[in-house]
RNA sequence: GGGAGCUUAGCUCAGUUGGUUCAGAGCACCUGCCUUACAAGCAGGGGGUCACUGGUUCGAGUCCAGUAGUUCCCACCA
């Protein structure tokens, strides 16, 4: 029988035909039912983004933790869906329209989104596909996307809610601006990174004052153009003699006061500071104290405007090479010196980021994050690992305001609509209830929609995903519905640490907010996927695979064991190849543990005594993995559990197990054996499913007849017996015993071929009498005597408290001489060859 | 600048409340094997002063302090 099975386990067919029999078979499908729930909602990826080694790992541990509950009796329900991702999807289709010389600006907001819906229906949800090829049991009939109708009506409806609560206001505030994107991005939103620059010692001449001026030192001399004050520290005594005076905007000559502030530190540069309100936010703060005038020195994309009167329209980091070598003409540049200083860059687009002053909506954090807090640090909401606690706690102890206003097109569209002809404005969930709001408000009756015009920009990608875990389930737009009601609160979410507080945080507010409780109870991290040099995976560096090309090659179940192997919460993935071939080759080794008992021709006599020591071994051994490997997931040790599973698998179950059970050659296994073998087979199957879906379920249906409907994925995990500790006990003994004996023969090269005697003393004979058809089988033994005494002229060795005789008839002593022979002239060499090395100088 | 964490075998990591499951696992490495399940394999083996220094204790990878290195988070001085 076995002949008609390849010595290799090929995964391709398989893994389809498995996915495609539970898809049709809806066995992952979740309706309410009386069981208790265990949920777990998708960290939505980007509707245009194709799957990396990141959702590999994520969406693999998502699927490790929901197939085992589902084998555990609960009713498991995986919900997946994708993210509109606003910047960066954005970003690509804006992007794609250039490429076919096409402008954004030019064909406007409508016809855009129309370009943008049409690359979604291409492009989105190609992820979602490439799931299914990892094996994702995701309940695919309630995927979800953030701008789904009613999944939009709940994004503008919570933001109407804000606003009427007092929430969520509008104001001028400096933001960071993403010159490329041109849109505001939110302070997490920036990376700050060590940049080297130069600092530039800039002079201003005083006013009225032939050769008097007035040193700053700065790093973005293009900023000078848009100054409006100098400012020095109170009580600097080195400046006194300019307290009242003017200095000239150098090149420009404009008149500035110099002003003073003790936000000055007098140890810095030279002591005075250039203030720039338009673009610094210190400088701004600065400005507000001392009421100075603002010059928006900088364009949306970048360029100088034409506020400033020079270098119009040129760009910012073209301008700041240009000045410094203007000012040095002009006699102005004192000196200027290397510097590395911080700056930051956007996330999405990896510009540098400019403070630009702009009008955005906020929404107040302060009071809204301190339940989340509390929900943390209580406990309630799990962060695994717990060493997350602290970061969270400092973050949301230290919250600023939200800033949830996009200068983009492709989102929930904000629902503020302002008057035309007027100032003023009122938020509304739709066109018709802002006129009606707007007639009551602004006391005109008259009002029509053509006298309003909604806001331009869009919401932050994260003011929608919050919701997720809640509308999902429509728990915003169908309140108290029987599908919110029975999977709210989740159990749990499984995400990077880098969306902590963009998205984990946000979640716990909008779910104490609105649903009155957390939206889960545990947040595992997952680490960061890098290459072997510790660097992160990344397009531009070209070190990431494409995990698809790694399915095809290693099978879904070799990638996923190998992701796996290697990756406790909170800790990087440090990804090699190697890894996923370790998964294949397990794959392999059950497909081969399989050929073997297949092979098995089956005698229907009563099982011997060996069989039956054998099968009460691994079932023992079965049961104390069992509690092992739910304890392990009881803490998410994920990778540790899988590692349990892996040794049960490879070492007691192949390597012991199957080699005790093995028939003599050319002799049959009897009927008991073999179902006790096929028996244990399955229940090793079932421990393995929730990490190695596709060959554990091939396998299940190879080892036994099943009937139709009827799938490993959805079996339920065995109630299984205490283990019996004694027999276990005995057993590591009697391994230990053959360990000790294999190396012996190996040592002294005899061949397993040739019989043993063997003598073994011991004070407690009858421990391996009992288990004298074992150690037949592995020592090929001819005879086993228990003497009292030691045996003269034979080799010995201890195991524990027990000696083991072999008589030295079975040794070549010839062999052995020459053996030890070679061994000494061997580390004579090398001890002559040290010597040498070291007598050299 | 502030805060948090980490440092255990060549690599990646476990080591729960200090005391014979405490010095472990997987991989890598070495030796011998193509033994009719599997060379993507089998059998055996070597390897660590648990970063360093000091302290608490009868006893410390395990607790405390300091030092060095390293990672992350937050803030950001022009």
């Amino acid at each position: 029988m076995s002949s008609e099975l390849s010595k290799k386990y090929s995964p391709g067919e398989i893994e389809d035909k498995w996915y495609q029999a539970w898809e049709a078979a809806k066995v992952f499908k979740s309706v309410p039912d009386e069981r208790e729930p265990y949920t777990i909602v998708i960290p939505p990826p980007n509707v245009t983004g194709i799957l990396h080694m990141g959702h590999m790992l994520n969406n693999t541990l998502q699927d490790v933790i929901i197939r085992r509950k589902r084998m555990q009796g609960y009713n498991a329900c995986w919900v997946p869906g994708t993210d509109h991702a606003a910047i960066a999807t954005e970003a690509k289709v804006v992007r794609l329209l250039a490429e076919q010389g096409i402008k954004k600006s030019d064909i406007g907001r409508e016809k855009f989104l129309e370009h943008a819906y049409a690359w979604k229906e291409k492009y989105g949800g190609i992820i979602l596909q490439q799931l299914r090829k990892l094996g994702a049991s995701c309940d695919w009939d309630r995927t979800a996307f953030t701008m789904d109708p009613e999944y939009s009506e709940a994004v503008i409806g919570v933001f109407c809610d804000l606003y009427e609560k007092g929430h969520i206001y509008r104001g001028l505030r400096m933001v960071n601006w993403d010159p490329q994107a041109q849109t505001a991005v939110s302070d997490e939103e920036v990376i700050h990174r060590d940049t080297p620059g130069h600092l530039y010692h800039v002079r201003y001449q005083i006013e009225g004052l032939e050769n008097e001026y007035v040193t700053i030192a700065t790093t973005r001399p293009e900023t000078i153009l848009a100054d409006t004050a100098i400012a020095i520290h109170p009580e600097d005594e080195r400046y006194t003699h300019l307290h009242g005076k003017k200095a000239l905007v150098p090149l420009l000559n404009r008149p500035i006061p110099i002003i003073l502030d003790d936000y000055v530190d007098r140890e810095f540069g030279t002591g005075c500071l250039k203030v720039t309100p338009a673009h610094d936010t210190n400088d701004y703060e600065i400005g507000q104290r001392h009421d100075l005038p603002t010059i928006n020195g900088l364009n949306a994309d970048g360029t100088i405007s034409e506020e400033v009167g020079l270098y119009v329209g040129q760009d910012r980091f073209v301008v700041r090479k240009q000045i410094a070598k203007d000012l040095n003409a002009a006699g102005h540049l004192v000196k200027q010196e290397d510097y590395m200083h911080s700056v930051g860059y956007s996330e999405r687009t990896d510009a540098a980021i400019e403070p630009r002053l702009s009008l955005q909506w906020f929404l107040k954090m302060k009071e809204l994050s301190a339940p989340a807090l509390e929900a943390v640090v209580d406990g309630d909401v799990q962060l695994i690992p717990g060493k997350f606690i602290n970061t969270y706690k400092h973050w949301m102890e230290n919250v600023r305001d939200w800033c949830l206003s996009r200068q983009l097109w492709w989102g929930h569209q904000i629902p503020a609509y302002y008057l035309k002809d007027a100032d003023g404005y009122v938020v509304a969930p739709t066109p018709e209830a802002a006129v009606e709001k707007a007639r009551e408000k602004f006391k005109r009756p008259d009002l029509t929609l053509a006298d309003l015009h909604q806001d331009e920009d869009v919401l932050d990608t994260w003011a929608s995903s919050w919701l997720w875990p809640i509308n999902v389930f429509h728990g915003l737009t169908q309140p108290d519905n029987p599908e919110i009601s029975y999977y709210y609160p989740t159990q749990d979410l499984v995400t990077a640490p880098e969306i902590l507080f963009f998205w984990v945080a946000r979640m716990i507010i909008a779910g104490k907010e609105y649903m009155g409780e957390k939206p889960f109870s545990n947040v595992y991290l997952t680490g960061i996927v890098r290459d072997d040099q510790r660097r992160k995976m990344s397009k531009s560096l070209g070190n990431s695979p494409d995990p698809l090309d790694l399915i095809a090659q290693y099978g879904a179940d070799g990638v996923r064991v190998g992701m796996l192997l290697a990756s406790p919460a909170g800790n990087d993935l440090l990804f090699k190849e190697s890894l996923v071939e370790q998964g294949r080759n397990f794959a392999n080794k059950i497909w081969n543990a399989y050929r073997l008992v297949k092979g098995w021709s089956v005698a229907d006599h009563p099982a011997n005594e060996r069989e039956k020591l054998a099968i009460a071994w691994m079932e023992a051994r079965l049961a104390e993995a069992s509690i092992e490997i739910e304890d392990h997931f009881s803490k998410f040790r994920i990778s540790d559990a899988l590692m349990s599973v892996y040794r049960l698998k490879w070492d007691d179950f192949c390597s012991w197990f199957l080699e005790m059970m093995k028939p003599p050659y050319g002799e049959a296994i009897s009927q008991e054996a073999y179902d006790g073998v096929i028996r244990l087979f399955e229940e090793t199957m079932k421990l393995l499913h929730a990490f190695m879906p596709f060959i554990t379920e091939e396998l299940w249906h190879g080892l036994k007849e099943r009937s139709a409907g009827e799938f490993l994925a959805v079996a339920q995990l065995s109630d299984l017996d205490k283990p019996n500790e004694t027999l276990l006990e005995d057993i590591a003994l009697i391994k230990e015993a053959i360990t000790a004996l294999r190396a012996f023969r190996t040592d002294k090269q005899i061949p397993f071929k040739e019989a043993i005697t063997l003598h073994i003393k011991s004070d407690n004979p009858g421990l391996f009498q009992q288990y004298e058809t074992l150690l037949a089988k592995f020592l090929n033994t001819e005879a086993i005597h228990y003497p009292a005494e030691k045996v003269e002229g034979a080799s010995s060795i201890r195991v524990q408290a027990h000696e083991f005789f072999i008589p030295l008839g079975a040794i070549d002593v010839e062999a052995e001489r020459e053996k030890l022979q070679k061994e000494i002239a061997y580390q004579e060499g090398f001890l002559i060859k040290v010597n040498k090395k070291l007598e050299n100088e």
